[in-house]
DNA sequence: GGCACGAATTTTTTT
DNA sequence: AATTCGTGCC
């Protein structure tokens, strides 16, 4: 087995252990996901069946990597029938094939987060509650962690501590929602994210012999990025393990970041206490980055109380000092950064694929965005909105769902008057109800809308008798097209094209436009299948669609361009170069996380994911002005730059920095452009003009600066960040424009000063610039002018 | 029932 | 800024 001289010795070790279970733990980059990948190579070589190895990974985008990876090492005619993918792909297919144990079809469909949102707002609505106080995404979370924890509606409402807390929440009724949500899924045949993995329990817990199958069908089980399953997770794991304990899982306690889903740090920690047999192995040299950037995620960490301490070194070179860069605004800072990648591409060192622009909230992309295509720098963003959740895509796919599932109720509310065939929120209400009295599907009271009694006018009656013809035909049809053939005729009878023509507005050639994309995708999932000698109906298809995400829908992977996603997102890869962009108090950390320690070391070790994706050279960088919301903010650097020892920091000498005396232009630039002093920054929204220290376009690139020594480390380390920065920006002079007076702007020309008022810190006018509007600006950033 | 406009509201992260 | 919600009118 050649293949092993690719492992360090404490690799190796920990690929040929095979007798019980096994627990990898070790910091970033050390290793962890080869160990897997070449385990289960191994274990190929040894004689286990592929179809005996169950391997589980984070995303489906691992699992495919995992895949090719093993299909180098052994060949893809072996490696073809491993079991490897997420719990939810994985397990959502053993529940396809054991559904009717449980309750439900092999056909059920898979409600999104949407999906369930809109169910329970029902729900809620029905029941008459206030939506302000039972608050749907509130009332959805509490519902995910019970799944998440297998906690049942019939336990919930025997569960002390749950209803207390519900209690003292003021929303007692959140058990009587969970309950019907149960019910109103189950007669959708419907099943959400968490019931993948609650079914799965349940199926095990109840039918032992099909749990006996599959620990008979699995023996060996793999699970990567062990610190972010859940309770759910780890039991469905334990369970088919029971007995022969061949079971290896690999993690980091230190990357563990999806608490907000359920994720039980636990899981990792107690692994030795859980398993019998295990034999735990730790890797500690890095193979992916730099030493400055080892050393310096190594120092952040250390900042945190609950780890377990690891060695980390690495063999590489010392690299280059992580690089800070302060910047006056959500806008600069996107600017700079686009200009910092066309330099490193222009470097011709790195090429823009080699680029990751990570940040805490998605939020965040757009300026960025922004500023890449003013730049003509090719990116992908990932995350955010997905394919798959724009509006026109979910309007076919409720269509399909419907289809194959005309129980489906979110799939009928979505498309019964999409796009509009008169048929209301009042009729479809009516329906709904009607239904739910006499305990069966709207699908069957439109069958028969006489003998429910439904109370709707011929002309309504007739339109629903219509609608439900059209669906019935489809349905007919399901088993006999493949599901290209079946979408195509979908999209042109149901009106859903025609509509995309009724005006040229640009939404509309969009939306089209991806309506065409998915059924190209679709036709290439169908010739795909067929190639593959597999049946390529449309209940085949909407099986996988449920679960890809945007990272799925990346067709040409290696095109050359920068990558923009989420620090989330982003956990598992790796990239030569990375920017982690907006590190400032309040977004990271989140102000959510701020007054819980846990969570503060979540967002800390958050902070650590998106270091230690560096290979060679990393950038922090944070804005002292963001827009949140519509409104402008001053914020302060994120306090764990000052966890990150300074020796491995560089802090570039920047024109961005008030109160020093090489801040370029500032007098010139504000008296030009506001007639006052001091203003502040000079970017608005509403501005066009860019400004850049002169230092950074005209002169070297900052990055080859030379680092800047003690004066500012020792600003940053020894006062509260919030002096450093806060400070100057309390002490800008503001005057009080005169009220009545006139002023000119740089955009909406004179306008006569209505009032001023202090909003926050912050000293805001109402300006009446007559046929431009009365806008209310922010004197610190307005360009004013005072007329006499 | 459908549409348009104005008001109100906004927690981060995702399978 | 962006999206959702409510209201009022046809
Ligand atoms: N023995 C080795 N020899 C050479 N390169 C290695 C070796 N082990 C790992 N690598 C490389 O190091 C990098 C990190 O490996 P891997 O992704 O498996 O680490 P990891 O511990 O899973 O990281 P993370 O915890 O950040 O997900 C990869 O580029 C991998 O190819």
């Amino acid at each position: 087995m050649r293949f092993l001289d690719e492992l360090n010795d404490n690799q190796r070790k920990a690929v040929e252990f095979v007798d019980g279970a096994s627990l990898v733990i070790a910091g970033a980059g050390s290793g962890k996901t080869r160990v897997l990948t070449y385990k289960i190579a191994y274990l190929l070589k040894k004689g286990f069946a592929p179809s005996s190895i169950l391997a589980l990974t984070f995303t489906n985008k691992a699992a495919r990597e995992m895949k090719s990876r093993i299909a180098d090492l052994v060949g893809e005619r072996i490696a073809r029938y491993l079991w490897v993918g997420t719990f939810h792909s994985l397990f959502s297919r053993i529940l396809r094939s054991e559904a009717g144990t449980i309750g439900f079809t092999g056909n059920f469909t898979i409600y999104d987060t949407a999906d369930s949102n809109s169910l329970i707002k029902s729900i809620i609505k029905g029941l008459n509650l206030d939506d302000k106080i039972y608050r749907p995404g509130l009332v959805q979370n509490r519902i995910s962690t019970a799944k998440n924890n297998l906690i049942t509606p019939g336990a919930y409402a025997s569960n002390e501590e749950l209803m207390t807390a519900d209690k003292h929440a003021r929303v007692p009724r959140i058990q009587e929602i969970y309950r019907i949500y149960t019910e109103k899924c189950k007669q959708s045949d419907a099943m959400d994210f968490d019931d993948l993995l609650l079914q799965t329990n349940i199926l095990f817990r109840d039918h032992p012999e099909v749990l006996q199958k599959y620990r008979e069908r699995f023996n060996y089980i793999l699970v990567d990025e062990y610190q972010d399953t859940n309770y759910a997770q780890y039991l469905i794991i334990r369970k088919l393990s029971e007995g022969h304990e061949r079971i290896c899982v690999v993690g980091d306690d230190s990357q563990s970041i999806y608490s907000f889903r359920g994720a039980n740090i636990d899981n990792i920690l107690q692994f030795k206490n859980n398993y019998q047999s295990a034999q735990v192995f730790k890797l500690e040299r890095n193979y992916r980055s730099t030493k400055m950037i080892v050393n310096a995620a190594n120092s952040l960490i250390d900042k945190n109380k609950n780890r377990i301490p690891k060695k980390v070194y690495t063999e590489k070179q010392d690299g280059e000092k992580i690089k800070v860069l302060q910047l006056y605004s959500d806008f600069e800072e996107a600017t700079v950064v686009s200009e910092y990648v066309i330099e490193l591409k222009e470097s011709e060192e790195y090429a823009y694929k080699d680029i990751a622009i990570l940040y805490r909230t998605n939020a965040q992309s757009r300026v960025l965005e922004d500023q890449m295509r003013k730049g003509g720098v090719p990116y992908r963003i990932y995350g955010g909105l997905s394919f798959y959740q724009r509006k026109e895509i979910k309007d076919v796919i409720a269509y399909c769902r419907l289809i194959c599932n005309p129980a489906d109720e979110e799939a009928l509310k979505r498309c019964i008057n999409t796009p509009t065939r008169g048929i209301g929120d009042t009729t479809v209400n009516k329906v709904l109800e009607t239904a739910a009295l006499h305990g069966v599907t709207a699908w069957e009271v439109m069958g028969d809308i006489l003998k429910y009694n439904l109370p709707v006018h011929s002309g309504t009656a007739n339109k629903l008798t219509d609608f439900r013809e059209m669906i019935s035909t489809f349905m007919e049809q399901k088993d006999v097209l493949d599901a290209y053939q079946l979408v195509d005729s979908v999209i042109k009878t149901t009106g859903m094209i025609r509509d995309t023509y009724t005006d040229n507005s640009p939404e509309s050639i969009s939306r089209r436009e991806n309506i065409e994309e998915l059924v190209n995708a679709i036709r290439e999932f169908c010739e795909m299948k067929t190639d593959a000698g597999e049946q390529a109906l449309l209940v085949d298809f909407l099986a996988e669609v449920s679960l890809l995400t945007d990272q799925d829908t990346d067709k040409n992977g290696d095109e050359d361009k920068v990558t923009l996603m989420t620090v989330h997102a982003a956990k598992g890869l790796e990239f030569k170069v990375v920017f982690v962009v907006g590190m400032e108090e309040e977004l990271f950390p989140s102000s959510f996380s701020m007054d819980s320690a846990r969570e503060l070391e979540e967002e800390r070790r958050l902070f650590y994911v998106a270091i230690t994706r560096a290979e060679e050279r990393c950038f922090i960088t944070y804005a002292k002005s963001r827009f949140r919301n519509g409104e402008l903010n001053f914020v302060n650097p994120s306090r764990f730059i000052k966890d990150i020892d300074s020796k491995y920091l560089d802090f570039p000498v920047q024109q961005t920095i008030p109160s020093s005396s090489n801040f370029v232009d500032e007098d010139e630039e504000i008296e030009n452009f506001s007639g006052f002093r001091n203003a502040g920054t000079r970017f608005t929204r509403t501005s066009t003009r860019t400004y850049y220290p002169k230092q950074q376009t005209q002169e070297k690139p900052v990055y080859y600066d030379t680092p800047n020594p003690a004066r500012k480390l020792t600003r940053l380390k020894n006062s509260p960040a919030t002096s450093a920065i806060n400070t100057d920006l309390n002490e800008t002079f503001v005057p009080t424009i005169p009220v009545g007076k006139f002023v000119k702007h740089a955009m909406f020309g004179v306008g006569k000063v209505l009032s001023v008022s202090m909003s926050g810190a912050n000293e805001k006018a109402e300006i009446d610039f007559g046929e431009k509007g009365v806008k209310t600006l922010l004197l610190k950033f307005a360009k004013l002018e005072v007329l006499d």
